[in-house]
RNA sequence: GCCCGGGUGGUGGAAUUGGUAGACACACAAGACUUAAAAUCUUGCGCUGGUAACAGCGUGCCGGUUCAAGUCCGGCCCCGGGCACCA
């Protein structure tokens, strides 16, 4: 067999994939005689094409699964499609079409490149979230988490555009106003499922301690998000009301406190602005911001005096409450006592408004300053009573003991965690399977799936099932009389929350899951995006604790191992239109001109030839628009080169400005690998490719070419391990660069068993990163193994052994000289070469040497002055 | 605002975790081949000085610990991600 000339990845790649297909070569099933490895990586959401950012996440999870299955394990590597969600309703309204037809357009076109770039996935097992056969099994574990009472309704905010009638996300809110219409958006209550995923808040903390390979900055971001903290629950009665109950962490302050303050739609205050049209105002400007967490958090803190006194548990004296907009009803009591003397934010609000600030914790040394800031650190109690001359942490042990001895409080551990808010009042997702009797009683469906029609127009304002009478009118099981179906979907963290698991067994139609799943399961390795380090993760911890709670499964936690692939960013482009909305452009189809440092001087639309803002480097999005296509540089290089690229370009959880420029380079690379292939092909067909072949090399050549070539294999191997792949592929092209410089000829005999070592090292490191090419050659010199089943590598020690090591030698920590020792040479005599060097004498001239550090086969350092 | 990351040549990045800063590439420059170009090959390439040997400086900024700091500690600055209805 002869090697063409030309190295041609389109003609290598169809013809290995269609050898893949044909041998359904990564179709899995249970083998109790290997050991099972699932790797999983974060499906994607069917956009339409892929980006950058999935290329890279399913390029590091195929290297995995392929590296694992060359280690000899039973692979579990499925795909599918997270296929709720907005973006099919927003093409929908600008395609005039459904979203059903437009998302099974797009799965079917990124399945499609999702096979060109040669995964190894067993697609027997793909799935859509938005298919009856997969979201009927949540709706029927959502009436089961109901019957076990995890599962309930209440009213909560929404962001309601005034104008246009409707429900819309965060997302659709720009600067307080709705994308489409430009209203102000005002924050409305309506009623909503939730499930309580507080119940669960105090395992899903402390079970993080075992989840030994994930990453700590996830770990550290889902306990913050958790968010436990151990404090008091104080009682401030108010005359003629209900008292008021308040949280804080710091029972200490308790006599600090000089106002209390509620949220906007709190009772008191909704009391208060019955008889105040100044209160009456400000709660209605407190409804018109979005619900997201930071735009609370950063805009000015404002309140009003509602005119109320409550009375202080310890001091019996009065204070005075306010109504503040930074106070959330959904969060804790929807009061807070306020502290100004010891709290950043009350020290803020006090000084806007006048409020007297009342010092109580005072330094063990030194005296307090609060004429700039709050004095938050713990210390000595003054003004404070009984409590007087006791630190913080005793102190609130001690008021504590009080308020829970004279009624007034207790002890109480809250969590920031608040229960997962579930209802969307969207079209595009699973239809939430209850139903509502005349008097409005819910009670959960009885048969799956609640069918979501799909033969519907979109026509922008809100979701067409809830006008559609066949969709909500049906027979209450129970009574036989009229009822009506609830309209409101899943969040789409729901269908994403559990599809790992049923990738297990994606076909059975009797049950959400059945015993496979526990064989598989948990999933070895997940891989998916930083930006998915809480919420998503957090749903999917929860969900399978439920799952196991169920009896569906007997893990406790879904993701062994986690890797966080850092985001794919790219600049964004956009044009202001009128009420500040955005329209952003590809950046493809946009020139830039550069400054010669590299810097963007302008940017313009090559479609109107008219300049465009340069927005800021983002993560690559459907909404900024800033995704770019790899479909043409697969065309351009083929599959490998981009799989080899993307891995080499950075590692995998750093994040990676794109920039095609330098692709290029890794095509270069391959067609050299092909090169030194066709070059020796000859002694290649006579000698094999099997490292399994031990020997040991006799001349100075062949030694010292085994030695780099197993000294770069070494690193290789460490890397593969630590999952770092850029220098995986570094260490293939330093291996290339070894081989094209030897001359094996010149070896004799050895010559052709070195460069045929050399040679599988270098298919075999390169096979999860570039399997077509590594499966075509080992087709020509390989043994008769498949590539896969031919075992991985390992490191002849023998190979590494030196005679001479290479020491640096540094004068007070300052290189100055390399020497070379043999490698038996004691302390002594290392030290005296290193003294010995010229370059060295010449700076301990006129100096006297303090001290000599000989680190073993590093380097010498010379103390001297 | 809060939580979590990151900052190293013209560019992407490496440094086996406190021990030679810049591996491996991209870009660029010079040369070879070619009528020419592309491709390929060879050489150079942190900055400053020097023909060179070599020397000084250098990992966002300021300070500290250490024989030795990109790496550890303290204080800043800038960039990115998340903040519960984008996924």
């Amino acid at each position: 067999m002869s090697m063409q000339n030309e190295y041609n990845p389109k003609d290598i790649e169809s013809r290995v994939q269609a050898a893949w297909e044909e041998q359904d070569a990564f179709k899995v099933s249970e083998d109790d005689g290997k050991e099972k490895f699932y790797c999983l990586e974060m499906f994607p959401y069917p956009s339409g094409k892929l980006h950058m950012g999935h290329v890279r996440n399913y390029t590091i999870g195929d290297v995995i699964s392929r590296y694992q299955r060359m280690l000899g394990k039973n692979v579990l590597h499925p795909m599918g499609w997270d296929a709720f969600g907005l973006p099919a309703e927003n093409a929908a309204i600008k395609n005039k079409t459904a979203p059903a037809p437009w998302t099974d357009a797009n799965i079917e076109n990124m399945r499609g490149q999702l096979k060109r770039l040669g995964f190894s996935y067993d697609w027997s097992r793909e799935l859509a979230t938005c298919k009856p056969e997969y979201y009927q099994w949540e709706q029927w574990f959502f009436t089961k988490l109901y019957e076990r009472g995890l599962v309930y309704k209440k009213e909560s905010e929404v962001n309601w555009d005034p104008v246009d009638q409707t429900v819309l996300a965060n997302e659709q809110v720009i600067d307080g106003r709705g994308w489409r219409s430009g209203a102000l958006v005002e924050k409305k209550k309506i009623p909503q499922w939730f499930i309580k995923i507080t119940a669960y808040a105090e395992e899903l903390l402390a079970s993080l301690d075992e989840l030994d390979g994930w990453p700590e900055s996830v770990k550290t971001m889902q306990r913050n998000w958790i968010g436990k903290s151990v404090g008091a629950e104080v009682e401030f009665e108010v005359e003629g009301e209900p008292a008021l109950r308040v949280f804080t962490t710091r029972p200490d302050t308790i006599y600090g406190v000089t106002y209390l303050a509620v949220a906007a739609d709190h009772p008191l205050a909704i009391k208060a602005a019955e008889s105040n049209s100044d209160i009456a105002t400000f709660r209605k400007e407190c409804a018109q911001t979005s619900t997201a967490e930071a735009d609370l958090e950063t805009m000015e803190k404002k309140g009003i005096d509602l005119g109320i006194k409550a009375i202080h548990p310890l001091t019996g004296e009065p204070v005075s409450i306010w109504c503040a907009n930074f106070v959330l009803m959904s969060y804790g009591t929807g009061a807070v006592m306020a502290v100004p003397a010891h709290d950043e934010r009350d020290y803020e609000f006090a000084n806007k408004y006048g409020i007297n600030i009342q010092p109580v914790i005072y330094p063990e040394e030194g005296h307090i300053d609060i004429s700039e800031n709050a004095y938050t650190d713990y210390g000595l109690l003054k003004n404070s009573g009984q409590f007087d001359g006791l630190g913080s942490e005793e102190a609130k042990k001690a008021i504590t003991a009080w308020l829970v001895e004279h009624g007034r409080g207790e002890e109480k551990i809250n969590y920031r965690l608040r229960d997962w808010g579930v209802s969307r009042q969207r079209y595009w997702g699973c239809p939430i399977p209850f139903i509502y009797d005349a008097q409005g009683n819910a009670s959960p469906a009885t048969e799956f799936p609640v069918e979501l029609p799909t033969d519907v127009v979109m026509d922008g304002v809100g979701s067409p099932i809830k006008k559609m009478s066949s969709f909500i009118d049906t027979i209450h099981p129970e009574t036989g009389e009229p009822a009506i179906r609830e309209t409101d979907t899943f969040d789409t963290f729901f269908e994403s929350s559990w599809y790992y698991a049923r990738y297990c067994c994606p076909n059975l139609d009797t049950a959400m899951l059945d015993e496979r799943a526990d064989y598989w399961l948990p999933v070895d390795q997940y891989i998916g995006g930083i930006e998915h380090a809480v919420m998503h993760l957090l749903y999917a911890r929860f969900f399978h604790k439920l799952m196991r709670d169920v009896g569906l499964i007997d893990s406790d936690e879904p993701f062994t191992r986690l890797l966080t692939q850092g985001m794919v960013t790219k600049e964004t482009f956009y044009r202001e239109g009128e009420g500040g909305s955005k329209e952003y452009f590809n950046p493809a189809d946009v020139d830039l001109s550069l400054d010669d440092k590299g810097n963007v001087i302008s940017a313009i639309l090559k479609s109107d030839g008219s300049p465009v803002v340069v927005g800021a480097i983002e993560k690559m999005s459907k909404s900024k628009n800033n995704g770019v296509d790899p479909q043409s540089m697969i065309d351009k290089f083929g599959a490998d080169t981009v799989r080899l690229f993307t891995m080499f370009a950075a590692p995998p959880e750093q994040s990676l400005e794109w920039n095609d420029d330098a692709i290029a380079g890794g095509s270069r690379f391959l067609k050299r690998v092909w090169n030194v292939f066709a070059k020796h092909q000859d002694l290649l067909a006579r000698e094999g490719l099997d490292t399994r072949k031990k020997f040991s090399a006799v001349s100075k050549e062949a030694k010292s070419f085994r030695l780099t070539l197993h000294t770069i294999l070494q690193r290789a191997l460490f890397d593969y391990e630590r999952q770092q792949f850029n220098t995986v592929v570094a260490a293939t092209m330093e291996l290339t660069n070894a081989i094209e410089k030897t001359d094996f000829k010149a070896m004799g005999e050895e010559g052709g068993k070195v460069l045929a070592e050399a040679a599988c090292v270098l298919i075999k490191l390169l096979s999860p990163i570039t399997p077509h090419l590594s499966e075509h050659l080992w087709s020509l010199y390989g043994s008769s193994d498949s590539l896969t089943s031919s075992g991985w590598l390992s490191v002849d020690h023998d190979a590494l052994v030196r005679d001479e090591i290479t020491y640096v030698v540094q004068v007070n920590g300052k290189l100055r000289a390399k020497i070379e020792v043999a490698a038996d040479a004691i302390k002594e005599a290392i030290e005296a070469a290193a003294l010995a060097d010229e370059n060295v004498q010449k700076f301990l001239d006129g100096v006297t040497v303090r001290k000599i550090i000989v680190v073993p086969n590093k380097l010498v350092n010379i103390v001297a002055n």
